[in-house]
RNA sequence: GGCCCCGUCGUCUAACCCGGUCAGGACACAGGCCUUUCACGCCUGGAAUACGGGUUCAAAUCCCGUCGGGGUCACCA
């Protein structure tokens, strides 16, 4: 029931069954920096792990990677949290926030209060030589890297304070300096679950700095330091970090922690194909709420980003997709988003939303639009919604569905107007359609329905013939719910009077072509 | 530029590990059906193994090269 097994493994059985033997309490993490943006590659590294501990029974924890002070602020962990409890995704370990006190035993959880931590790990590599001090200073660097550049060699630090005798370093006194980690010389190989097995020469990397002069940690650091103590036993991120994991491995080992699985994912794209800029549309998760989609929606879309079930389903639920998940069917090629898909994969949710649960997430919506639903009963919010759920894809578009229930049309749709009531028999039409409704003895719309039926079994003309007009008489518009359905919410008074203030606009303004030569005032 | 990753219909993908179906599905698109519009649903259709070699009776699948895309080389994360 684990598939966390490498890709070079997959769908060996045997190997699956051992490998749940060892991997009893997975330990995932989401380790997000607050910056105040929660990018859609942000929600599906979210997701993954999520998925994972979900799935096998595992721990997902909440790190806060804000060691980056400046750019960090509290408002920003907010949004996350707000992200992250729009789309479901509850952790199990994970800072405090605002009403949620911290939660686990490995915190604390951000990382800016767990700086002792990294200076102490530090110090030890230095202690043990794994580690050295460098003084040389930033202009010194650059220096050195455009040197490298004109020369077109790679940029690597030269190494000259790796051979500092203790003297020497003695003789620097209080002069600012870095701390820079001693790359082995060697091989390292990463067995990732979604790439396969990576190996990489030591020697392609530099001694690269593991504290700032300040005492700071760097993020390699602080995220292996962090990983290790926590115990970690999966690490799901974008494959834009494959690179650094090598890095990491490095120092996994020589702080000793047991290092955890990789797994690295490939990033999401625009539709374009690009890397998600900040400033697109879409790329912020909080878009996507704001335009109307669920968040089962997104959760489903972007599981399905590089992922298939073994059954080839596509439309799945939160529990299904729990259920279902496994790293090992992740793909490794970059995916871009298609918001036609998105789109249909929103009206399949909205679908199988029960009707209460669609009418209250409708609401809000009606209401921002500035359309007054407290003068409407609950029971009527309910009949409204079920006679939408079939049509809409997303919540706005609830909008332009029933803006007609709660205020007069504005205006009547032009193209529909000149299709429907430019026609000669217009007045007619509506006259019939009108004399058709008073009659109805009760106003139902299994009554509406039969007197338009009997309508039209009289006069031969098409129910379309009669259906249309009126459709635009009570709406403005030439799309919306059924029309029996729509007329019987809308009440027997409000109908009549749209239809007589139709007729009364059809005489006024559509007289048939060629009564009029323009054909219209 | 060095190193690393990726490359199947327009898009997401299945089949790849372990070579053997007319390369399957979904969205989108086109046509049709149903229908009071829209939507839903149903049916039909067009649509892909980046390119070039090699191995093999047989290659999307294994190997090499090319090209294309992406990542990474910070006192950012």
């Amino acid at each position: 029931m684990l598939s966390l097994q490498s890709r070079a493994f997959r769908g060996t059985f045997v190997v699956q069954h051992f490998w749940s033997l060892f991997v009893e309490n997975v330990r995932v993490r989401f380790a997000p920096s607050p910056t105040g943006f929660f990018h859609i590659g942000n929600a599906k590294t979210a997701l993954y792990n999520w998925l994972i501990a979900r799935h096998c029974g595992g721990t997902f924890i909440l790190r806060l990677e804000d060691t980056d002070v400046e750019r960090s602020k509290e408002e920003y962990a907010e949004v996350l949290f707000d992200c992250l409890t729009w789309l479901g995704l509850d952790w199990d370990e994970g800072p405090a926030f605002k009403h949620i006190p911290e939660k686990g035993d490995y915190g604390p959880y951000r990382q800016s209060q767990r700086m002792h931590l990294y200076r102490r790990e530090a110090q030890r590599l230095l202690d043990e030589g794994k580690a050295y001090k460098c003084f040389c200073t930033k202009e010194e660097l650059d220096a050195e890297r455009e040197r490298a550049a004109a020369e077109k060699r790679p940029p690597r630090y030269s190494g000259v304070c790796k051979k500092l005798t203790p003297d020497q370093i003695h003789a620097k006194g209080n002069a600012p300096y870095v701390i820079r980690f001693r790359v082995p010389d060697g091989v390292t190989v990463i067995d990732d679950i979604i790439q396969g097995t990576v190996r990489t020469e030591n020697k392609e990397f530099d001694d690269f700095v593991i504290i700032k002069p300040n005492g700071d940690p760097i993020f390699h650091l602080a995220v292996v330091v962090d990983d290790g103590l926590m115990k970690i036993t999966h690490v799901v991120r974008g494959d834009d970090h494959l690179t650094n994991t090598t890095r990491h491995v490095m120092l996994f080992e020589a702080l000793g922690y047991q290092a955890p699985q990789f797994a690295h994912m490939p990033l999401v794209h625009d539709e374009k194909g690009q890397k998600y800029s900040k400033r697109m549309h879409g790329a912020n998760v909080l878009d996507w709420r704001n335009d109307g989609y669920l968040p089962e929606t997104l959760i489903n879309y972007l599981a399905l980003l590089g992922w298939t079930p073994e059954d080839g389903t596509e439309l799945l639920t939160r529990d299904d997709l729990v259920k279902k998940f496994s790293l090992d069917r992740a793909g490794a090629s970059a995916s871009r988003f298609d918001l036609k898909k998105v789109q249909w994969l929103n009206g399949q949710h909205i679908r199988m939303l029960g009707v209460e649960d669609l009418r209250d997430r409708l609401i809000p919506r009606l209401q921002a639009a500035g359309l007054d639903t407290t003068a409407k009963s609950t029971e009527w919010l309910t009949r409204m919604t079920a006679i939408c759920q079939e049509k809409i894809k997303t919540l706005n578009e609830i909008v332009t569905y029933t803006d007609f229930f709660f205020s007069e049309p504005a205006e009547y749709e032009e193209k529909a107007v000149r299709k429907h009531w430019m026609a000669p028999d217009a007045l007619k039409c509506m006259d019939e359609a009108l004399d058709a409704m008073e009659q109805v003895p009760e106003w139902t719309a299994a009554a509406l329905r039969a007197a338009y039926e009997t309508l039209v079994e009289r006069t031969g003309n098409s129910l379309g013939h009669y259906v249309h007009p009126t459709r635009l008489a009570l709406t403005g518009k030439s799309v919306g719910p059924g029309l029996f359905e729509l007329a019987e919410l809308l009440g027997k008074e409000t109908s009549l009077a749209r239809m007589r203030r139709a007729i009364e606009f059809i005489g006024r303004a559509c007289a048939p072509l060629g009564t009029t030569p323009e054909g219209q005032s």
